[in-house]
DNA sequence: CTGCTTAGTTATACTTCGCAACTGTGCGTG
DNA sequence: CACGCACAGTTGCGAAGTATAACTAAGCAG
């Protein structure tokens, strides 16, 4: 079967691309999409930030970003406003009502991954803190 | 902020988020899309599948599995073929152009990975080998 | 003022996905 | 056998997310 070693890339690869694929299936209805979430939830954590911040955060084009920002201002989730310091920037923000959502969507997102992690051993759960640590730093590198 | 244990759930989700998200640009090959190229990978793995047993590897509906399949077909790199056994059902195998893409696609998702990983230590290694398995048994809990 | 750079927007196209309506096949029951 | 139900797929439609490219607008030399 399989020996750790053996193609350790591949076994983390489609581990991750699995978990993912079940994240993306455990997530309610009428919740917002994957996108729009995210920056929600980034704007929530970081306050106002600019659509180029955004769109290097999600690795996405700026026009990309551009169209995912139109749908939560039009859902009233966040407002556009010209930086004043540079008139070309836009400062985005949540909206109350954005970051409402923001914090729910946090909430449950993680509610199915919290309620499996609690029937691990806390060596298990030591084990994927580290690799959390690991993993965000091979992604951010 | 930021205890790791505090919140592990949070935490691994939104490491998983962004490596994943990392794996998508780091993706070279435009030709064919992330769905598109797991059903080749599947099928090179395992042979001749069914339309529903994609979808369920993929956890999609039988809809969406559909029409990647018809892309795929239009392309050139698989066949469908009714179940002799079960007429209802459809057999759907790469052509030889498709085990190719698929072998290559597969080769080309994890270099980038494989590259990062091997500049961490052994110890480092073991913590992912172990984290890689007991994500997947969370994935597929 | 002219020209270059940076920030963002818009238009278009493509992939992926879910939902719902539909066809066609298998199978059991009266 | 005929009818009806269950199962396997297909198709059409709409939404989200993405990239590319062409465009506007603002800042910044010179």
């Amino acid at each position: 079967m399989r020996d750790t070693s053996h193609d350790l890339g591949a076994d983390l690869q489609s581990a991750v691309a699995r978990i993912y694929s079940r994240f993306r299936s455990e997530r309610s209805e009428g919740e917002l999409g994957d996108a729009a979430v995210g920056v929600l939830i980034a704007l929530a954590k970081n306050g106002a930030l600019t659509l180029t911040e955004l769109s290097e955060r999600a690795r996405v084009t700026t026009g990309s970003m551009s169209q995912t920002v139109n749908r939560l201002v039009t859902g009233g989730y966040v407002d556009r406003a010209r930086d004043p310091a540079d008139g070309r920037r836009m400062l985005i923000e949540t909206t109350p009502a954005g970051a409402e959502v923001a914090a729910e969507a946090r909430a449950h997102r993680v509610s199915w991954l919290n309620a499996r992690l609690a029937e691990l051993t806390p060596a298990e759960r030591a084990t994927l803190a580290e690799a959390s640590a690991l993993i965000r730093r091979i992604a951010d590198s």
